[in-house]
DNA sequence: GCGGGTAGTGATTGGTCAATAACTTGTCCC
DNA sequence: GGGACAAGTTATTGACCAATCACTACCCGC
């Protein structure tokens, strides 16, 4: 397999085991478990653990914004916020480690910055506002509408994180199938 | 000292901590050195290092309801929701360690939850409820205009969480005091 | 001045982890 | 068939960490 094939497995490994574990909790040796290969050739694929918990933390927005795009395809301008809202919402029940490991990129971001790092954080912002834009465009390039909407993302975000039940009452107003089980 | 008053300071040293360092990152060995005590005795104030992230989660989510409490006391009906929207941003930046450690409460509840531990989310789910009840009330009871409210702070805790600069696009709308330096 | 309870420490243990260095295997080209 | 390069491994190192155990120091009532 060529080294960049193999990044590409690394990658989507990475991102399931930093979900579950966060930057600290996860071992370089249960990601290599994943893909089938020995620890130390993950150093030669990526130069640090920090590198490779950056890859996962832009795939991870990536396939979030993809998701945005593809839903807001070729969807009648007045359908579109729905048809996102749903699709993303879908993306959260499918697969649970794309929250889980978005989660993961924020506080990352956040502690780096407190440090005075900032590379980590600019490289996240950039991917962060495509999905923005994407969004923003989608709906139209109405700046309130877009906050709004992004808003209400969010707050679901927080609800599913913070595993809120079906039927309780904070989800009241919210789509069915945006409630975690 | 009594053991009282030194569980209230191992509190206060672990939300600072666990903020920057997240769950997996902090070692009680930091937490005991910051209060000024031998690693050993916090397991005599605590039964297990996850007992004090709790309680640090807790108490953290009880200061910002407080905070939300304060705000709301005393200000005719009309103005409540501003107040509050305020002094929390006033909160987010006189004290970012406050955000830090909500977010490190997130993930930690997701990730806890993703297996099969429910006690701790079950735990902070009670307190963030209060949060979420004390807006409720303040605002006048309309579930809509909480949702929307708490959607807001929801996007706020993320674009600050991100280190989005002060002046960004993403901000426009929001009050000056709310931006990160 | 002594017994008991409370606050607190030192030493240790069994385990984990990122990263480096040195070595091996396979393949393709000339 | 040999040389060169890419893919991949084993062994190791130096550091860190939660939790337990046995011990000490102080204070209070009597």
């Amino acid at each position: 397999m060529s080294a960049e094939e193999r990044r590409g497995s690394v990658i989507r490994a990475a991102m399931s085991e930093f979900a579950h574990g966060g930057y600290k909790g996860t071992s370089t040796e249960a990601i290599a478990r994943r893909v089938g290969v020995s620890q130390p050739y993950l150093f030669r694929l990526f130069p640090n653990k920090q590198a490779i918990f950056l890859a996962a933390s832009l795939r991870c927005i990536d396939i979030t914004r993809q998701v945005i795009a593809d839903a807001a395809d070729g969807v009648p301008q007045e359908e579109k916020a729905d048809a996102i809202a749903n699709a993303y919402k879908k993306l959260l029940l499918d697969d649970p480690e794309s929250l889980l490991m978005q989660m993961q990129t924020y506080v990352a971001v956040a502690s780096a910055e407190a440090v005075g790092d900032h590379e980590f954080g600019e490289a996240v912002r950039e991917r962060w506002q495509e999905m923005w834009d994407t969004v923003h465009l989608a709906l139209g390039a109405d700046v309130d509408e877009t906050k709004t909407f992004m808003a209400y993302g969010m707050l679901v975000n927080t609800l599913f994180s913070l595993g809120y039940p079906a039927g309780h009452r904070n989800w009241e107003g919210f789509h069915d199938s945006a409630r975690p089980a």
